[in-house]
DNA sequence: CCCTGATTCGC
DNA sequence: GCGAATCAGG
């Protein structure tokens, strides 16, 4: 398929009308593929223009050499009830109560590296169920 | 998993 | 010149 006059003209009107490139496609003919418009639009020199894509290298990065404030906030996170929001990496992921519920919450204790539970809901999680014979799972204990 | 445009590269 | 495949991100 070679591209007309027409088509590129339609692809240009198309193109800084803001529409998709998949968009554009789909209106020039189901055997163009965004692709083709995509590279296309490209070769005639239209412009990049809004890509949803940012590749932006972060301006302005504040650098910030010296006046450290030391560690200021390490807070030590001894027990839970730490909502989905809250909940970071070296936490404990053990849900407590039911998604949804009001008081849904997790663990929160502090994990080991790489784990996603504190030590004891690891050894909660990670325990071996010995007498596996019958085909019908075991409820998962719910806890509280 | 759906989408976006960008780039590459064999044709 | 073309566009599928791939990439990089939302």
């Amino acid at each position: 398929m070679a591209w007309t006059e027409e088509r590129i003209e339609k692809l240009r009107k198309l193109w800084d009308d803001g529409l998709s490139a998949s968009q554009i496609a789909k209106e020039l003919g189901e055997n163009v593929t965004r692709n083709a418009v995509i590279g296309k639009a490209h070769r005639l020199g239209l412009k990049s223009r809004p890509s949803p894509v940012k590749k932006d290298a972060k301006k302005k990065a504040p650098a910030k050499p010296a006046v450290k404030k030391s560690p200021p906030k390490e807070k030590k996170i001894i027990s839970g009830k730490v909502s989905l929001l809250e909940l970071t990496d070296r936490m404990c992921k053990w849900p407590i109560g039911h998604p949804g519920d009001d008081d849904f919450h997790f663990c929160g204790k502090s994990s080991e590296a790489g784990m996603p539970y504190c030590a004891g809901h690891c050894a909660e999680a990670y325990q071996a169920q010995p007498q596996r014979k019958s085909a019908a799972p075991q409820a998962p204990r719910i806890i509280r």
